[in-house]
RNA sequence: GCUCGAAUGGUGGAAUGGUAGACACGAGGGACUUAAAAUCCCUUGGCUAUUGCGGCUGUGCGGGUUCGAGUCCCGCUUCGAGCACCA
């Protein structure tokens, strides 16, 4: 009998959905592990083989821990809702969800046929209305809460009102957007719009005018982390800045919790330091300087406090309020005349262009230190988003302050003794201050620390300023201009942003004629009928961005047909948090970043039990395509083999993988490939064409797309699947090689062959021999370890050495094999079912349990002994490996002679490994 | 510029501070076969020696610690990733 991966694989599947092997709930005898997989975006292309590559990891750890004894909770599901199926519902008028729908159809066949262990009773689609439903319930309650920084979490809105009713503003511990002051009369006095506009400064889901990243090209607004170097994520189209009303997420007032809450997870350190970039802590102090004969206080935020005495002049962002106020009539014409400049410039353009600009605003201000007048200038290397959106700068002690001192020619006063600053800026944060003594405060002769503690000291007391803390993380941008995407549970009455209740939810998504803007500019959905409530007020336009589904998918599927809340308590509390999470690094600034801060918000309102949605991340790497190239001779139709084109004026052309093995290529299918190269000539090397290849990005262009159904097709999935694992570690970023994949079917394929000779099974009951039990312990020692430690590849390895060993032994013990198949079984699910039932065994191998190791059958008759000496001299010998330690030492002292020891040195120590080697120390 | 990670044969990659290159691919040789495929066996870091079971050298570069370093420490080089006029 020949091993047939496509019957042995089809007929298993189908006994695991036919028995619902996979479906699992909530059992509190058993503990709980939950492995997930960061669900896919279903894209028209289908899968290739580089995102089957988690799937199969987390796959792995699942049926490992079940095996182990754990109520394993593994599900998938698809995020759904996404650019590319409108832009194509744009092109071809076609709904998205017919596409989408279309799209998850064929995902789910290619994920079907690998033989995954997914619980797919649990599917989640994020565009489904019972999903968003939930999408939705949580906006309403971030619109509901605002940030307490006394409680240091979300709070109900209606307890802030309460407080502004008894004493306005007074005493609010609140995070905002601008600190607001009113009475409580004030408060009273205020209509329901003031009051509403008033609320927003506060809700943690707010409708703000802010400046965002509007991207013209997709006529959308994006989120920092769908911008990249000034151009959008998706597509690479230029994005500007644009003051615009959206509704935003106050995800800036969980920075701290999202910066500590790193210290409890386990995650890579590279992805724990990429969050802590990204959310940008930096302390410092908020000082001001007051702008002379006016009355206006000029308000920076500094890190480097000790320097106030070096600060020779100041800048404005270009968009900062203060310019228009302080800007004196003699510079008011050049300072519109700079300013105008900027605004025609892209975010990019600004970027690039490093070019120091900038114009004086005729003001002066007074460093509150020294006293001493200074200049105020605006340019655009100061960012109206961070800090304060203005600057003291100091040139002597900063590279950018530095540059425009010069440019400009301000004076440059050094403050650290024995800076050099003739040529450039002293940036360092050491040395002994000078130049730094005023009035009141004297830090000359201090550190750098010292100094820095000791004015952030002293301007607190004489309130010029205040220690603060500045975050780099900005609120997210949450309404976006499109039609396919969440609809926002809002509506206006008369003109203020109403919630809807719950029971109204959810909101559907309208139908609309085409999927584009309005002619007056407004969203799709203002192309919807009737898109009112039943009182006539008009809903919201917007829709909500990708990451919005994503945030809290994983809570979903604990709970997945849940009605009446997006997880219940019992199912929380049981599941918890995921255990494993698999996906990844470039959602390491966006979905990551907002699932925990949506995670931390549910959190604060009792509606999940852990503050970390993730508790342990393994990113896998990317798998790269492997191209092939044939290189033609210029103006000919003759193409040189790789190794003789340097001989030749040649033009790389990439040649379709699938004509191409080892690197050699099918000439005859090469010319049927397209007609024009019907009429081609070779040259050859050695009677064969060599193509070039190259590792790039995995696409159809490059035709290096390799179609995981093709691998199934003709290895099997468990091929695929053992070939993904080996290919090298998980986390590495790798080129995909059809060629190795032979290696592990001929694996698969002898494992066939020793459990069958000749079509007839050769298991029988044989008692185990030592060697037969040390080979399957060494076996489940290291297959144990790995899988614990995502060393996927090295298991492999080992499983081969201990097929060849087993063969060697001629082992057909029953015990022996029977483990060895549950071992292998997480990895080949497919033909370790096969031949665990071929056994008599009549329930699946997924229930059996993963075998103990036993250290007895590992001892060794005999240890290697090393000597080593001066690193030079080595001598071997071998001693019984129960030999106590005592008696090793003697043995080895007396190969004294032999090792050639010179005098005065003697044994130190002796360390003896049990397997391993023995040293012996001389000293 | 700051932060993190990596560098080992023709290739992918193994090596708790203890015989570097496991395992696999590729390549070369052989067996079986009319032939091919499949399968099996042998060789395969480099140099050198070779009808004797060997010798030398070798993990990006330069130092150091150690009886012993691919592994630890210091200083570089190169590549990759993240952040970046962030005050």
């Amino acid at each position: 009998m020949e091993y047939n991966h496509r019957e042995i694989e089809a007929r298993w599947q189908q006994y695991w959905k036919d028995n619902n092997i996979y479906k699992c709930v909530v059992d509190h005898s058993r503990p709980k592990f939950y492995v997930l997989d960061m669900f896919p975006y279903p894209s028209g292309a289908g899968l290739h083989v580089g995102h089957p590559l988690g799937y199969i990891a987390s796959d792995i750890y699942s049926r490992y821990k079940r095996l182990k004894g754990f109520n394993v909770l593994h599900p998938m599901g698809y995020d759904a809702y996404g650019l590319p199926a409108e832009q194509y519902a744009i092109q071809t008028g076609q709904h998205p969800e017919v596409t989408t729908r279309k799209n998850i159809d064929r995902y789910r066949s290619q994920l079907d046929k690998i033989g995954f262990s997914y619980d797919w009773s649990r599917e989640v689609k994020t565009c489904d209305p019972e999903f968003y439903k939930w999408t939705q319930w949580a906006f309403i309650e971030m619109f509901n809460h605002y940030y307490d920084t006394a409680a240091d979490k979300a709070m109900p809105i209606e307890s802030l009102v309460k407080h502004f009713e008894q004493k306005g503003s007074e005493g609010v511990k609140a995070v905002c957007g601008k600190e607001l002051h009113f009475t409580a009369d004030e408060w009273k006095a205020m209509s329901d719009k003031e009051k509403s506009d008033t609320l927003m400064n506060y809700r943690i889901a707010y409708l703000g005018n802010t400046m965002v990243n509007w991207c013209p090209k997709l006529g959308t607004v994006l989120a920092n982390d769908e911008v990249s170097e000034g151009v959008s994520v998706r597509g690479g189209y230029p994005v500007e800045q644009k003051l615009m009303y959206q509704w935003c997420l106050r995800v800036s007032a969980y920075a701290q919790r999202l910066l500590d809450g790193l210290e409890d997870i386990e995650w890579s350190d590279s992805l724990k330091e990429t969050q802590r970039n990204w959310i940008g802590r930096s302390e410092g102090a908020e000082m001001r300087f007051h702008v002379d004969g006016t009355d206006i206080d000029l308000e920076i935020f500094t890190t480097r406090a000790d320097t106030v005495f070096g600060v020779t002049f100041m800048v404005l962002a270009p968009e900062s309020k203060y310019v228009d106020m302080i800007t004196t009539p003699e510079q008011k014409e050049a300072v519109k005349e700079y300013i105008d400049s900027i605004k025609h410039k892209t975010e990019r353009e600004r970027m690039i262009d490093k070019k120091v600009t900038g114009v004086f605003t005729g003001a002066y201000a007074v460093n509150p230190l020294s006293g001493k007048k200074i200049p105020v200038w605006v340019s655009d290397y100061v960012l109206a988003g961070y800090g304060t959106g203005a600057i003291m700068a100091v040139p002597a002690h900063d590279s950018r302050d530095y540059a425009f001192a010069r440019h400009f020619d301000l004076p440059v006063i050094p403050l650290i003794e024995g800076a050099d600053v003739s040529e450039q800026s002293f940036d360092a944060k050491e040395g002994k201050m000078i130049n730094s003594e005023g009035p009141e405060l004297n830090l000359n002769g201090m550190e750098v620390k010292e100094a820095i503690a000791r004015t952030k000291k002293f301007i607190e007391e004489k309130g010029i300023g205040k220690v603060k803390v500045n975050y780099r993380l900005r609120d997210a941008i949450f309404s976006r201009q499109r039609y396919w995407g969440e609809p926002f549970p809002v509506y206006y009455k008369d003109g203020i942003p109403t919630m809807m209740t719950i029971d109204k939810l959810p909101l559907l998504l309208p139908e609309v004629d085409k999927y584009l803007p309005t002619e007056s500019g407004e969203p799709p959905l203002g192309r919807a009928q009737n898109w009112k409530t039943a009182e006539g007020y008009p809903i919201e336009l917007n829709t909500m961005p990708g990451f919005a589904g994503s945030s809290a998918y994983y809570l979903r599927y604990m709970d997945p047909h849940n009605n009446d809340a997006l997880v219940g308590e019992e199912a929380d509390n049981y599941w918890r948090n995921v255990d494993l999470y698999i996906g990844g690094t470039e959602h390491a600034t966006g979905h990551l970043i907002y699932s925990r801060f949506w995670n931390k918000f549910l959190y604060d309102l009792g509606k999940v039990c852990e503050p970390e949605p993730f508790r342990k991340l393994i990113n896998q790497g990317m798998i790269q395509g492997r191209s092939n190239f044939v290189y033609r001779i210029k103006d000919t139709n003759k193409f040189v083999s790789s190794g003789l084109k340097d001989d030749y004026e040649v033009t790389p052309i990439h040649v379709d993988i699938n004509l191409v093995s080892n690197d050699i290529l099918d000439l005859d299918r090469f010319r049927a490939w397209r007609p024009e190269f019907a009429t081609a000539e070779f040259i050859l090397e050695d009677g064969k064409y060599v193509c070039g290849y190259a590792v790039e990005k995995m696409s159809k262009s490059m035709f290096n797309v390799v179609n995981p159904d093709d691998i199934v097709e003709r290895y099997g999935a468990d091929t695929l699947r053992l070939y993904e694992m080996f290919l090298g570690p998980l986390e590495q970023s790798k080129p995909w090689d059809t060629n190795g994949i032979d290696g592990v079917n001929r694996y698969l394929k002898k494992l066939w062959g020793h459990f069958y000779k000749n079509g007839t099974l050769t298991v029988t009951d044989a008692k185990p021999t030592a060697d037969n039990l040390k080979t399957l312990h060494k076996l489940i020692k290291k297959v144990s370890a790995d899988i614990e430690n995502f060393s996927y590849n090295t298991s492999i390895s080992a499983f081969m050495i201990a097929l060849s060993e087993l063969v060697q032994q001629k082992c057909t013990s029953r015990e022996v094999l029977e483990q060895y198949l549950i071992l292998l079984a997480p990895f080949a699910p497919h033909i370790t079912e096969e031949l665990w039932h071929a056994m008599g065994n009549t329930t699946t191998i997924c229930d059996a349990r993963w075998p103990e190791y036993n250290e007895e059958y590992m001892k060794e008759s005999t240890v290697k002994m090393a000597v080593s000496f001066n690193g030079k001299a080595r001598y071997t010998i071998e001693v019984p490996a129960d030999m106590p330690a005592a008696e090793v030492e003697k043995v080895a002292l007396a190969h004294e002679g032999a090792a050639k020891w010179t005098d005065g040195k003697t044994v130190r120590k002796v360390i003896v490994v049990p397997g391993k080697i023995v040293n012996i120390v001389v000293g």
